[in-house]
DNA sequence: TTCTTTAATTGTAATATTACGATGAATATA
DNA sequence: TATATTCATCGTAATATTACAATTAAAGAA
């Protein structure tokens, strides 16, 4: 198989697995922390960044703005991206209350 | 490929990545909430539960069990499962320090 | 127009993930 | 001992992920 049978659960439960493996590799955690603190957010510099190709830092990147959490807008030949400070604050809340909410209800 | 290159980046990033990893199945999501809220955990109540047969459980919470955030004991020809508690309040610390973090430092 | 820069896309390969049937191991019960 | 129950593991298949070289596309500069 291979593909995950996201119809037979619920939509809550997809949402927070989404956003889980959207996070779930070490470079795309590197890329959310460079974006943050850096103010230019040229696609370049992420590739100078990154002990990665440009071509697997652009698909990470194409992931991170699939599940919403950037965004990138184009500025002639370059692109700028950036934190989606409003999903990531929902997908930060979401996250948040289901890690609070195991620890609540559990033993 | 299909192996991520771990050892270029932080351990730090690469726990979070591990974590995230973890909870990115909308099943192994379904299993903590179920754990949670079930006083029981006997392994054999979760397949009765999921729309997933009994190897599939299996597999989801072996992966589960290698990222800590369960444990299983052996009790006579059942397995319990159980929310790692300690394990689990300190991954929600870390993945909710990261997620403040990002937007402390971003935009 | 031609060349350069920037970044996405394509093609390809290696490995990982997801899923399940079948089997095996361990314990309890008849 | 034989049988049933419970769960892990094995084998296998389909699909996804990760990575990079090469190419393409788009915009700006010479």
């Amino acid at each position: 198989m291979g593909a995950s049978k996201t119809t037979l659960f619920q939509p809550e439960q997809n949402n927070l697995a989404t956003m889980a493996k959207a996070l779930s590799h070490p470079a795309r955690i590197a890329i959310l922390e460079y974006l943050a603190k850096s103010k230019t957010c040229i696609c370049g510099d992420i590739v100078d960044e990154l002990p990665l190709s440009q071509a697997t830092v652009s698909q990470h990147l194409k992931e991170l703005k699939n599940a919403c959490l950037i965004t990138g807008e184009i500025e002639g030949p370059k692109v700028c991206y950036c934190i989606n400070v409003k999903a990531w604050k929902q997908g930060k809340e979401m996250i948040s209350q289901f890690m609070q909410s195991i620890t609540d209800t559990c033993c």
